[in-house]
DNA sequence: TTGAAAGCGCTAACAA
DNA sequence: TTGTTAGCGCTTTCAA
């Protein structure tokens, strides 16, 4: 005997078919009453009710992959990231906030791809095209100039804060160079003289630009740059740290910096920890100044430079989800335009004007 | 003409159909070799090089859509979670991290469905449940007890950090009550005596347990909690600044607590960002102690109570890609059990002794 | 207004 | 060793 009494207790979700029998009517009457297939203009008022009644009873949930199979989209936007291991990522999670805000104003979902680092990119993010997912979001990619010839022709791609230019894939970013000038510009303008810059990693892009805002600025002025002040690390709050305290012992006895421009709030954090440890005031004794505006800055009230990094996301869905309509349209692609959004200076309570007095390193 | 001259321009991903024309086989020869369909045991070696070739030229990939059909089977999580709008969720980053490493073990991909809130759970979870994932964990879900009536039955759902015990659904959690206990039962070993406990939402178990065991350790020390200093609001930084500053203003002219046991690492930040506005010091003037352990925490070098959440996350795996193998297999499912991880209290730069001077609140 | 048939790309059972 | 057939659940085209 069926086990109509008990519904939810049937392994397997009911069918169009299932609902189709159930009602007495054809699998496609089903199909047009529940999911709005276009089979035909209209369906009698008659079979429209009973099969709703038979959907309802049969528990009937339309089968995404099934219907995916059909119509060649799954309406799901697929997002690839470096996110396994170190320390958790909040570039990341705000980002990725953002492209949930938007996906769901699409109707869209999203699933994450992580990956160890770039270098497996060219095997692992065709394999992601795999019908799974109608676009892709690429986030802070680094991969080499070539990335056109092997990325999959038939999937959309966009990139956020890609450190390349690639053919077909649009970027998103913000103007990273300009918000590290207008930083240190500002400390300069406070009298800052000796600011010390904890960079983020050799090769990174966003990481070059903030060195190359942080030179623009004093050269501006008219100044040079300190030599021996600009120190590259990971991006996190330990990449922070060990390239804060490795400076520092390599310059014990010299003077301590008027300030630091972190690469990151992380960096900047891992610098404030080491300060505080070793008794220094900020900013009675030495600004520090982060960047990217994460969580991390607003529960430390850390001046920053904001990232308007969730909009970047929400801007890269809107990107990606044109693209994949234009395909499905089979309109003509509109040109990979890229898009720069602006950053602006957050100020917070790590940023003073310099010392009047000298302080040895210890 | 066919275009094999440029096969990356085509708009569709080669099919195994087109390998097996091109290489002149039939579609389950090329199945069998590229897939390693089990149609049969062997394929001539001769065949097999063909269809390589065949597929190395037209850029073959499979289509995860059709396979999943074909297999009941996407080997891809779900992850249900209240994301969106306000300040990103640390808590929901550090699980999600140890659900993609444990994920990535298990050679499965993670979607994220994100809702507005829990009360819109019964509408929404059993539409994710549609084919495109083979399991799902709720991460924090605060579901009526009912659930169990309304989530489908044909998908294996897990919890972690359930506000109630659901009939078929094993939850994964820290042991809150015992964290907040130990936490306390320290601080007042130090000899804090005024604690006020900044909590979380009232409804949140989570919360709710913290709050109970700030109690048990003072009711174990034999102490009555100072009346009126459990306060409760958000999880989130500003959740912490508003519900500390509102006390604070109620309680102008009394004497500063000693210290503040809040129910997160972001409240406890949120606190320490108004005792810096007001000019106290912590821990000299007043101690702060954390929840979570995120990187808040590690970055203000906070102490607090660690929750294991990454392992958390990666155990949730464990446990639902156990129960899709079972299901899978046909084998019987394992009961529902749910499991508890210890929590431990970290040490940071926060806690301290107690004052010995009196403070007013100004 | 409804139903039958074909196909999305793949896998499994069976035949040759 | 290989090909044929059927079917996963759905949609669409076309015929009744």
């Amino acid at each position: 005997m069926p086990d109509k009494t008990a519904p939810s207790r049937r392994r397997r979700a009911a069918t169009l078919s299932d609902v189709g029998r159930e009602a007495g009517v054809s699998a496609m009457a089903a199909s047009a009453v529940l999911n709005g297939a276009r089979t035909s203009t209209r369906i009698s008022e008659q079979t429209r009710a009973r099969v709703l009644e038979a959907a309802q009873n049969l528990r009937y949930r339309p089968n995404a992959t099934a219907r995916g199979l059909a119509d060649q989209r799954m309406n799901t936007l697929g997002v690839v990231a470096t996110l396994v291991g170190d320390e958790p990522n909040l570039y990341f999670l705000e980002v990725f906030n953002g492209i949930m805000l938007g996906a769901a104003t699409h109707g869209q979902t999203t699933t994450v791809f992580t990956i160890a680092d770039w270098d497996v990119a060219r095997e692992r993010i065709p394999s992601f095209c795999d019908g799974r997912i109608d676009g892709l979001i690429l986030l802070a990619p680094m991969l080499a100039g070539d990335a056109a010839d092997w990325l999959p022709e038939h999937t959309p791609i966009v990139s956020v804060h890609s450190n390349h230019e690639i053919a077909g894939v649009p970027n998103l970013e913000s103007d990273e160079e300009s918000g590290a000038y207008l930083a240190v510009r500002q400390m300069l303008e406070l009298g800052h003289r000796r600011i010390l810059h904890v960079g983020g990693p050799t090769g990174a892009s966003g990481a070059d630009r903030r060195v190359q805002g942080y030179r623009r600025a004093h050269a501006e002025a008219g100044l040079v740059t300190p030599p021996d002040h600009v120190v590259r690390g990971g991006f996190s709050v330990d990449g922070g740290r060990d390239a804060f305290d490795a400076w520092m012992r390599q310059h014990a006895g010299q003077p301590l910096p008027d300030a630091i421009f972190a690469a990151s709030d992380a960096i900047a954090l891992g610098c404030l920890d080491r300060l505080l440890v070793r008794g220094l005031r900020v900013p009675a004794d030495i600004s520090v100044v982060g960047f990217d505006d994460t969580v991390l800055a607003r529960a430390a009230r850390l001046s920053t430079v904001a990232q308007p990094l969730g909009q970047l996301g929400r801007q890269a869905v809107d990107v990606l989800v044109g693209h994949i309509e234009a395909r499905h349209e089979r309109a003509p692609a509109h040109a990979a335009s890229s898009i720069v959004l602006p950053t602006v200076v957050v100020s917070g309570a790590t940023l003073s004007a310099p010392r009047t007095t000298q302080i040895t390193i210890a």
